[in-house]
DNA sequence: ATGAAAGCGCTAACAG
DNA sequence: CTGTTAGCGCTTTCAT
């Protein structure tokens, strides 16, 4: 008895039994308990639309009246249905993360930096107030985040991930769904992004590199991605810039991960080519590389300088510690969000480019700059150098 | 004209215009242009029912109109409102991935291993088809993670993170929230969790640092934290059972992050206790424990053997090659999202302890192990050997 | 300031 | 096999 639900319509008929409405619907399979506006109306004796009234704070509710439901809500637990909420306002206040998974190597995402943006998103989204919808989609079906938008689940979708294509993101675009990618800023692109200033940062690390005296440097990184790319062009034009071709023998393609790296590195050094610097698209990329090269007795920095991208917590208390350039994981969340807010409410939004800085450490020192006392390095193989 | 909507109920007042019924309501302010059920059904001359059905595989559909209807809807875009869709079902197939955040330090999370925990727990999710809202909650007020579930948002919780308040977690349970953590199990837990096998990782761990010929063994962590406390039990005990006390100053409290580890190791050290061993509840702690030890001289695992806890990517291509108890993030992640589900199902689940296995790299090495041709390390301040 | 009613977009009896 | 209708739980006119 005190079990409102399944008489509302059941008990009373709502008087208008018109002809034209039939039998009652029969009750619905398992009645869920949880307590909704109707019961809340019941107590306090009042109308559903007063409820909602109260609960949402209408100015047309008046004080007493107000405090009534809102504590009786409250001590009943109740939750206003967000379901049904949405579906009335025709709104909804979740957003999408979406991460491409390589539909063959179904393996975790495990850059540490990748991770650490998601997680940033997921901040900057609570922080507005939103909700955050968590998508894995696969990149050859990239046009399978429109449903995610086009079923009104999510009002906006943020894409995050260095395996995007450009023209599936383009067609997306093409459709109306409104969404912001992490990453390249490419001049035909038909959608907002949000990254760093990876041409700047490219050129930061060269220079710094050939400031400390390189003059055969290694490019260690994938440049068929647009982020990499664009490093990759700001590490190539301050070469040249230093009258230094960029040496096509020293451009080592390799995908984001530990394994891609030693293996491209062993190569170059099985080849016994000499390099005495060496630009990474990623921490993890440069740290493994700095791991690979002491294997073989090649220190750094005496022997090779290294530079590595991301600045990832990692780099600080790696061995040695590693000059990297920063992105700014939090901002880019942050912008990342603003951004897509942006998009959702006007038809279009400009590109974010953020800053990005060189964090000089040690393995780019000027000699065996590794903490005091620390081991040193014992010539090896030399064949490596100049 | 062509765009529907709008004259649905404007147009014809479907019949019963009775007395009950006043005047039409006023059209909703802006109106979605998105194609929904009815658009499909006018289009294929049907009723919006049998388009329902089509689309939902009903068997009592003609392979026939089924076909038409199902071409019609793709060359329209349309993806059903899954919102409408879950409030008319009573369901919904999303579950929340809960992140407690310290109210105070609202650093984003960074420990790797915990990132790639709620990597893994999204693909899982994605694999059962279901949606995943990733959440961040005040780990003060747990209690706000009952809403999800209340509200009809989520049909379970998936909590992730150390700085779990048993007590809260007890509270919600009693609340008859559905939600597994990811943590130790405790006795007195109302709640299903899953987690590794702490207790012989901690064993493992130090039972080979003792094969090794450690004596005086640092244990660097939080006991404070269930999973930790674990870890700190396997090792205490296994250090009585080779007749060795644990040393009560050799105990390093340390939040789960490098800084902390890095002060705890700084104090001791400035203590000058002599230790040869150190047993990190995380491959973070031990990284960074390493690297301070170098500052000082000290070497691993020469004057020093070390073991972490993970077996992030990042151990294997660190300096030297950590040697770490191994949890599986993918494991983790599956066994997560099934407890749950089964919890959704049936009243209460069995806790799940995943394995953990020890992985022997260099820095428990029996001599400086490092890589062939490794900088061979020079002795250095050798007041903390015993 | 409050209530009555009409739907949001969909599914599922129920009756053909 | 298909159409009709009721209604998920909520918000919002409109009328009082």
């Amino acid at each position: 008895m005190t079990t409102k639900k399944g008489q509302k319509k059941a008990g009373v008929p709502q008087v208008r039994a018109t002809p034209a409405a039939p039998r009652a619907a029969a009750p619905l399979a398992r009645r869920t308990d949880r307590v909704q506006m109707e019961d809340i109306a019941r107590l306090a004796g009042t109308a559903r639309s007063t409820v909602s009234r109260a609960l949402n704070n209408s100015p047309l509710i008046s004080e007493e009246t107000r405090k009534r439901i809102i504590e009786l809500a409250r001590s009943l637990n109740y939750s206003v249905n967000v379901g049904a909420q949405n579906l009335r306002r025709r709104e909804n206040r979740t957003i999408a993360l979406v991460i491409p998974s390589d539909s063959d190597a179904r393996q975790p995402i495990s850059d540490p930096f990748f991770l650490s943006l998601v997680g940033s998103v997921a901040d900057a989204v609570t922080d507005s107030g939103m909700d955050l919808l968590l998508s894995r989609v696969d990149s050859q079906h990239l046009d399978a985040v429109a449903g995610l938008y086009e079923s009104g689940r999510v009002m906006g979708i943020v894409m995050v991930g260095q395996w995007l294509h450009h023209d599936q993101l383009n067609e997306l675009a093409l459709r109306d769904v409104p969404f912001v990618v992490w990453g390249a800023r490419l001049t035909s692109a038909l959608y907002p992004t949000v990254g760093s200033d990876n041409l700047k940062g490219g050129a930061l690390a060269t220079q710094h590199l050939i400031d400390a005296g390189c003059r055969r440097i290694v490019f260690l990184g994938n440049p068929e991605l647009p982020e990499v790319a664009q490093r990759h062009e700001g590490y190539a034009t301050t070469l040249r810039a230093a009258g230094l071709a960029p040496d096509p023998l020293l451009q080592l393609p390799c995908a984001f991960q530990a394994e891609a790296a030693r293996t491209a590195l062993l190569s170059l050094l099985g080849r016994g080519l000499a390099f005495d610097g060496l630009f990474a698209a990623s921490d993890v990329l440069a740290m493994t590389a700095i791991y690979t090269l002491a294997e073989h007795g090649i220190r750094v920095p005496a022997d090779v300088r290294v530079v590595g991208f991301d600045d990832i917590p990692a780099a600080a208390y790696s061995h040695p510690p590693l000059t990297t350039v920063h992105q700014s994981v939090i901002e880019g969340g942050r912008a990342l969000v603003e951004t897509l807010r942006e998009r959702i409410g006007s038809r279009s939004v400009e590109p974010r480019v953020l800053p990005t800085r060189l964090v000089v450490r040690d393995t780019s020192g000027a000699s065996p700059a590794a903490p005091a006392g620390n081991p040193t390095a014992t010539p090896a193989r030399a064949a490596h150098k100049l």
